[in-house]
DNA sequence: CCGAAAGGGTCAAAGGTCGG
DNA sequence: CCCGACCTTTGACCCTTTCG
């Protein structure tokens, strides 16, 4: 509306020749919302079209005049902007079906630097397993069996340490961030990981309701009896599991089901950790801003890594379809994180099955 | 203004198909023997008047949507042909008149089952925005302005029954549940629709720091001043933007940047919307575990409606990344809307900008 | 005779092509 | 490769015909 208001003044002051307002020349009408010649109009639909991105070799003031117009493209569009050309004019392009069908077989092969992220991601997670069997006092072939929640809370206690070990060994650019960032980005993660990881653990042990914790121990979500089992002086045993049962179906019915139905494997699994991680939503700072930045990275390579691990398993018909299917489990985690976590924070303000404030913290998402 | 006013106003507007049965757009009456807009009524007229031959250089199989509808002049002709337009109803001369009369029922039997899952949201969401404009009473050409906290209010009250209305359109699914599994799902999906769609319209409008709400007007992230305008006893206008900025920003870096930065269109937004709706984690009761295998299939159908749209698009080297690109947004926005909702209750325990119950209920996920 | 519906035509502004 | 002269299509806008 504004823009042809403008126009209507313009054209009251000069009936004459419009002239472009990029470079000058004598305009050949509007083109995607300002007076222009065909050579600006074309270059910016070519700059648009093509997803370009110029670099200015000097400060971003270059001059432009018809006779200089190219003498620098990244000034040239800044200009297209300045004087109201729109990028959402310029359409979709037409008539390219077919045309890139060929070029497409050979873009098949991934160009990756160095090691696929998840490969690595892998090779620490497998770490993490050996790691935790010694720091939980794991003995070989030790059956697992039902626990309670103190026992979990020193679990997690020293998880803490190992999952932070874990991440720096997984993601060299994760530890690169400040101790900021790198907080801010566990802080996320820590939680959701942990519920995802022990249903994932639950549901590929084969047993669907039971949640098996990183010590090799488990949860039996159809017995809370032997979880709930301090007495507490302000309810009974009953109380508290009716209290406190819907936080565990909460991860039966937004987690473990979900993995069991897709029968979700390790790299999935860790492919759905790795973009928890890197779903950041940090740039308070200049740190931050990176982290950002790389955490989209991050997450464009972890799909790579994975469509290629389809491709290679060759066992899908459309292996998009099944990434597709894989990453709508991830909402899923998410919700079930954040209630998990406000039924941590009822327990929390009642001193009910409370947890020390420290690792309260860390399952706490930043904000 | 009372719901049945709201109902009058949603069922003025639903008289027979007013979709261009070939891109979905808003038709504009009948041509040549079908539904259409005028953009596909002039490309069948000139077709047939010049006497076109087009060819498809894929498979006669493109996907054809208002946005896309150019990629394949072929399989547009012949989804004209489709869905009922009559090359005999072109006239070449004049002085040649048609005869409507027999050509006029055909139309009305085309079946849109089978139809693409989100193509018949999309042609729901077209209502839906029709709806709108004269549910929140906008007159034509209104600029958008920014509003206030009461305002906003205002519009959701309105809103909660425009957007069960378009559930009920987009999902014929949807609206065979019963009351209590509706009512559940709905609450799951209304504030993260909320704050995904706001910022959608705000990126879509090329202005980055904006939440343009469903009545056109907006929300200045950058000037909460206009927002927050109400004198309150208990803090000032600075001390409560100071301390509800956050929840701002928070839409900020997780939702708007992200869509901004991957350029989210328009179908791929409804894809998203529509994977959040079935992103379901019921099963209470027998009608819930329905939803729950639907919701399956609602996921599939959607992610497999959007690899098409990719691939008739055919701009992307790999559909499969896109994919994984825009699905991975999915975990910010839950985030987004839980964390919002957070800020939502201390409002409320705060009495300070508060919602009636029955919104804050209905932006409540259940639990 | 009028107004709505559905034809037709026009042209600014999109898009694509292809030597330079 | 990019540029831009040159040509084709698109679709918003407006006019015309028919018909109740």
């Amino acid at each position: 509306m504004s823009s042809s208001h403008l126009m209507n003044g313009f054209e009251g002051v000069s009936t004459a020749p419009q002239y472009c307002l990029i470079c000058c020349e004598v305009a050949d009408g509007h083109h995607f919302g300002a007076p222009a010649c065909r050579a600006c109009a074309a270059f910016f639909r070519r700059t648009v079209q093509l997803n370009k991105n110029h670099e200015c070799p000097k400060n971003n003031q270059c001059f432009i005049l018809s006779n200089v117009r190219n003498m620098c493209r990244a000034c040239r569009y800044d200009k297209c902007i300045d004087v109201g050309m729109k990028r959402s004019a310029v359409q979709q392009r037409r008539d390219q079906l077919g045309k890139r069908d060929e070029i497409r077989s050979t873009s098949e092969c991934f160009s990756r630097r160095g090691e696929p992220v998840l490969d690595t991601m892998k090779r620490a997670y497998e770490k993490l397993l050996v790691v935790r069997k010694s720091v939980h006092n794991r003995v070989e072939n030790q059956p697992p069996r039902p626990i309670c929640f103190s026992e979990l809370q020193q679990v997690y206690l020293k998880e803490m340490t190992v999952v932070y070990q874990f991440l720096c060994e997984a993601f060299p650019e994760y530890y690169e961030f400040l101790p900021d960032t790198k907080r801010s980005l566990f802080k996320n993660f820590f939680l959701p990981f942990t519920l995802l990881e022990s249903s994932f653990n639950g549901h590929s042990t084969n047993k669907q309701d039971v949640m098996l914790i990183p010590s090799g121990d488990y949860i039996d979500l159809e017995h809370l009896e032997s979880y709930f089992t301090n007495n507490h002086d302000k309810f009974s045993q009953e109380k508290t599991i009716s209290m406190f049962a819907q936080q565990f179906q909460l991860l039966r019915t937004c987690i473990t089901h979900p993995l069991h139905a897709e029968n979700v494997d390790t790299y999935e699994f860790l492919a759905l950790a790795a973009i928890i991680l890197w779903e950041s939503d940090l740039e308070a700072d200049l740190d931050r801003q990176n982290a950002q930045e790389e955490a989209i990275q991050m997450r464009n390579a972890i799909i790579r890594d994975l469509l290629f691990y389809y491709q290679s398993m060759n066992i899908y018909d459309d292996v998009a379809l099944r990434l597709g299917t894989i990453l709508s489990i991830l909402p899923s985690i998410q919700r079930a994180s954040y209630r998990f976590h406000e039924y941590m924070e009822i327990k929390n303000l009642l001193n009910l099955y409370a947890l020390p404030q420290n690792l309260f913290d860390m399952f706490s998402p930043v904000s």
